[in-house]
DNA sequence: GCGTCTTGAATTGTATACGATTTTTGTATA
DNA sequence: TATACAAAAATCGTATACAATTCAAGACGC
C-alpha cells in the first residue's frame, strides 16, 4: 500500500458508530480471535478514520467484555486485546442471560390475556422460523443465528421494560460470540432446544409468573451446559463458522 | 479568569478515570440534579483537564445510565443532560439488582458449608455495623450508605463469578444514585430492612439456593416498594442529602 | 404584538500533534 | 550460543485545532 488516502471525504458524522458496530461484528463472528491484539492506529489505518473514533469504539468493546487490557508486565498501560473464551465465562455469562431473560419472562405474566395469546402465537411463528432454518441443508449459520436471536428478542421486546432491555444488551455481545464460535458445534440435532422453546411458549400462554421464568432459565442454562459439553468433546475451541461478513 | 493556564503541568496520565468518578459521584449525590446540561468544555474547565478525557468519561456515564441525550426537538446531535429519575426506572433497577444479586446468592448455597458459615458470620457483622450506624443520632448518611452497600458487598464479593460482579457494577450507579435520593425519606424506622437482611443470613446459614434467592430479591423489591411509596407521600422528589463530597 | 428569518454563539465530532512509557530489535560480549 | 544492554519503534493518553451543526437571540416585516 502506497498511500492509503489521507482523509478521502471531508469527516462524516458518526464515525464511532459503524466503527464500533464493525469491530464488535469482527470480533462476535470470531474474524478477530480471542487474543488478538487490537491497536488504535491499526484500526483507525484500517477502516480509513482518525484514532479518536477508534478510541471511543474500542473503549466500549471493553466495557461489554470483548476487549481485555493486556498488561504486559508489570506496568501499568492499557493494551487491549481480543478477550480470551473460556467454559467458566460461558456458563457465567448464560446464567446471567437466564437471570435477566427470565425477569423479562415474568412480564408476559402481567399482561391482559389478549397480549398473552398474542405474545405466544408470535412466539409459535418466531419459533416454527427457527426449526425452518435449523432443518435447512446445508445449514445457513447466518439465518440460524438470526432466527433464534429472533425468537428471544419476541419475548423481551414485548415483555421487558427499557432498563433491562438495555442490560441485555450489554451482555448479548458476549453471548453471541459464544454462540456463534460452538454453532457448528453443537447442530445439527435440536431437538433439546425445540423442546425447550415450546416449554416457554407453553408457559407463557397460560403459566404463572414462576413457571415462565423458570422456563427461560432452564432455556440458558441447558443450553450452556450443551456449549461446554460440545467444547469438551471436540476437545479444543473450534474455527468459527464462516460468515458473510 | 484571565489566562485558564494554558497547559499548567505537562500532562497528567489517567485524567479520565478521576473525571469519571468525580462526575459519577456528583450525579449520585446529587448534586448534578436531573435535567443539568453537561457539556464538554464546562466540565473540562472545572476540572482543569482538556475535553478528550471529559469526553472518555461522559460516554462511560452515558452507558451507565446517568447521562442520556437530550434531542432539542427533532435534529440529530447528541447533547446530554443529566438522567431523569421517576419510580418507573427506579422499580425496573431493583428488579434487575434483585435478580442479579439473588442469582449471586444461589452461589452460597454451592459453597463447603465452612465457608458458608464464614459468610454467613460475616454478614451477620456487617448487619450489626449497619444497624450500628441506622441508631446514630443524627444520621450520617454517608455512613448509613456506606455500611448498607457493605452488607451487599459482602454477599456478592464472596458468591458471585467476575461476570456477575461486572454486571452489578453496570447499574449499581444508578441504584445509587436512588438510594441517595431517597435516604432522607425513608428513615429513621429501619425495621423492615433489618428483618430482610435476617431473612438472607438466615437462608445463608442453612437455606436452598431458591430460599437464598427469594430472600435477596424480596430485600430488594420490598426496598423498592418502601422507596416508592415513600416518594409518594412526600409528593415530589425530595432534595439530596447533603454529602461530604 | 406576533411570527419569521438571519446571524452569532455554543457544542459536538473528528483529525492531528506531542510527550511518555513500554516493547521490541539489534548488537556486542562473555 | 546465550545474555545483557542500548537504541529504535510502537503505542497510548492528552491537548488542541478545525469543521459542521444546532441553539438562541435579535432584527425585521406584517
Amino acid at each position: 500500500m502506497t498511500s492509503p488516502a489521507p482523509h478521502p471525504r471531508s469527516h462524516r458524522p458518526r464515525a464511532a458508530a459503524p466503527v464500533y458496530a464493525r469491530l464488535r461484528d469482527l470480533i462476535v463472528r470470531g474474524r478477530l480471535p480471542p487474543g488478538a491484539r487490537v491497536t488504535e492506529a491499526g484500526i483507525a489505518q484500517d477502516l480509513g478514520v482518525s484514532r479518536t473514533p477508534v478510541r471511543e469504539a474500542m473503549h466500549r468493546l471493553v466495557r461489554d467484555g470483548l476487549l481485555v487490557p493486556v498488561d504486559g508486565h508489570g506496568g501499568g498501560r492499557t493494551r487491549l486485546a481480543v478477550a480470551p473464551m473460556d467454559p467458566g465465562t460461558l456458563g457465567q455469562l448464560y446464567q446471567i442471560a437466564g437471570a435477566l431473560e427470565g425477569l423479562a419472562g415474568r412480564g408476559a405474566a402481567a399482561l391482559p390475556a389478549g397480549q398473552r395469546a398474542a405474545l405466544a402465537r408470535r412466539l409459535q411463528t418466531a419459533e416454527r422460523a427457527f426449526r425452518a432454518a435449523a432443518a435447512r441443508r446445508p445449514l445457513d449459520y447466518d439465518r440460524l443465528f438470526e432466527r433464534h436471536d429472533a425468537f428471544h428478542r419476541t419475548l423481551v421486546e414485548t415483555t421487558a421494560g427499557a432498563e433491562l432491555k438495555a442490560q441485555l444488551d450489554v451482555i448479548r455481545p458476549r453471548v453471541d460470540r459464544y454462540e456463534w464460535y460452538y454453532a457448528p458445534l453443537v447442530g445439527p440435532d435440536f431437538g433439546p432446544t425445540y423442546r425447550e422453546h415450546a416449554g416457554i411458549i407453553q408457559a407463557v400462554r397460560s403459566g404463572t409468573a414462576e413457571t415462565i421464568e423458570r422456563a427461560v432459565r432452564a432455556n440458558w442454562v441447558l443450553g450452556a451446559g450443551r456449549l461446554v459439553r460440545a467444547l469438551a468433546a471436540a476437545g479444543r475451541m473450534a474455527t468459527p463458522a464462516t460468515s458473510s461478513l
